[in-house]
RNA sequence: GGAGAGAUGUCAGAGUGGUCGAAUGUGCACGCUUGGAAAGCGUGUGUCCCGCAAGGGACCGGGGGUUCGAAUCCCCCUCUCUCCGCCA
């Protein structure tokens, strides 16, 4: 949520309209948003006002009703129903805008940083740095989908039989091989200060608000709506709610967090898109990294959060690029990203791995986490996540990486780089 | 799943219609005291919104209702605990 501060002022305005353009977002509803806005302050003014009169007449009646002054007391009590009915009524009103307002203020986009590049889509996207080469190979290297399907690595019909398409199971050596990866990976993060966490898989509402999946993006995940619970579409939704509606001690920041967790995704837009293998799948594994920050640090976090990532990588010798996402690309909580990419040689193509994004206060706000500086007074922290990685993909990156001549894969050598 | 009990500030715990944003204890912060500490004494100590301020409004798990007035009465929901059942 942006700070509502910014609605006070003309400029707070326009930096709001701005940053839905270089969003490529529509300002249309944000126009007709603004007159409900100020309708309902209007009405909030009014309802406070009636509400202190009643507040003081009923004060009153309680006095008379002692003194024994009963007809004076019923004379007020009459005056006071009127004011009481006047009450109702503007509270009808109020919640028919609040409905509205609540929902537009919650869909409203971060304030882009002022680093991220204007631009349309992934073409605009920045090119940070390289780390590594390209792999060469004395070989035409495979895609990991054939690979995967040449030595029954990964098993994508009976993926599909269980659970439909973009379902898979993996076999023996590929099965080991993600969990080999993610302890790794975890170890990693705890060698370096991250603290581990196990979590629910499953969240309420009010935890899917809070890191902004609802209610804007309710068609991107999975929900259980029996029991009013979502399948997580990334740690990073329980993680950062670990700490929702609390206020934390500034000694206690920054406080950074790790957990491996299947993320489920209804990718309902990506129809046609990464068919094949396992780029683009319901569910997948991940490690996470969440960092509550000193407002004043978060920037500082994030670069080291996506060097965390990027640690992963250099491990396992994965040649990558970490791209600045441009306007169009950053996702709406976001106020700047990180992709990292790490090359595919038989794909040919660089595929995202870790997304890497400093939201500041806008989780915090929704999630009310807080702490208390050192004026003794409660201020929202900052928040920030980053993929460290995408146990999945990292698995088909393995797998076109240290790929063999003949279709196999050097295991030996993936585990000899992660002990 | 069935039966019952409960949810109040950091915590414990009082409060069953007005003078209650809320006793008391505890914790915490500051000060006094002390060679230093403990004890003791004193003061302060929830959150959010509107407002330049004065001030006003909301919040006693969440939502709705009764009433001139609700922490308190009624209804619904959620969660916690106990017992029974079931179960990895």
């Amino acid at each position: 949520m942006l700070n509502p501060k910014l609605l006070k002022s003309e400029d707070g305005i326009r930096c709001i309209k701005e940053n839905l353009k270089k969003r490529q977002w529509d300002t249309k509803d944000f126009d007709f948003f603004l007159e409900e806005y100020y309708k309902e302050k209007e009405l909030k003014q009014e309802l406070e006002n009636l509400q202190a009169q009643r507040n003081q007449n009923s004060k009153q009646i309680g006095i008379l009703v002692r003194e024994g002054k009963q007809k004076e007391a019923d004379e007020l009590k009459a005056k006071v129903k009127e004011i009481g009915e006047k009450i109702a009524n503007i509270k009808i009103k109020i919640n028919e805008l609040d409905d509205k307002v609540k929902e537009v203020l919650l869909s409203l986009p971060n304030i882009l940083d002022s680093s991220v590049p204007e631009g349309e889509d992934e073409s605009n996207n920045l090119l940070v740095r390289e780390w590594g080469n390209k792999p060469t190979f004395d070989f035409d290297p495979l895609p990991h989908y054939e690979i995967a399907t040449k030595h029954n690595y990964i098993d994508f019909e009976r993926g599909v039989k269980l659970s439909g398409s973009r379902f898979y199971v993996y076999n023996e050596e590929i099965a080991k091989l993600e969990r080999e990866i993610i302890r790794f990976m975890l170890n990693l993060h705890r060698e370096d200060g991250y603290l581990e966490r196990m979590v629910p898989f499953l969240v309420n509402d009010e935890s899917m608000i809070g890191t902004g999946q609802l209610p804007k993006f309710a068609e991107e995940f999975y929900r259980i709506e029996k029991d009013a619970l979502s399948l997580i579409p990334t740690a990073e939704v329980p993680l950062t709610n670990l700490y929702r509606d609390e206020i934390l001690s500034e000694k206690d920041l920054p406080i950074l967090l790790t957990a491996a967790t299947p993320c489920f995704r209804r990718e309902a837009g990506a129809a046609g898109k990464d068919t094949r293998g396992i780029i683009r799948v319901h569910q997948f594994q991940k490690v996470e990294l969440v960092i509550l920050s000193h407002p004043e640090k978060s920037s500082e976090h994030h670069e080291a959060l996506t060097k965390q990532a990027e640690k992963v990588l250099q491990k396992l010798n994965l040649h990558y690029r970490v791209m600045l996402l441009c306007s169009g690309d950053t996702s709406a909580a976001s106020a700047k990203t990180y992709d990292i990419e790490v090359y595919m040689p038989g794909s040919k193509r660089y595929v995202e791995i870790s997304s890497c994004s400093n939201f500041l206060d806008y989780q915090a706000r929704r999630a009310k986490i807080r702490y208390k500086n050192s004026d003794g007074k409660n201020d929202y922290l900052h928040t920030l996540n980053g993929s460290g990685v995408a146990a999945g993909r990292l698995v088909a990156a393995l797998m076109e990486n240290y790929q063999k001549k003949d279709g196999t894969i050097d295991f030996e050598k993936i585990y000899s780089l992660i002990r």
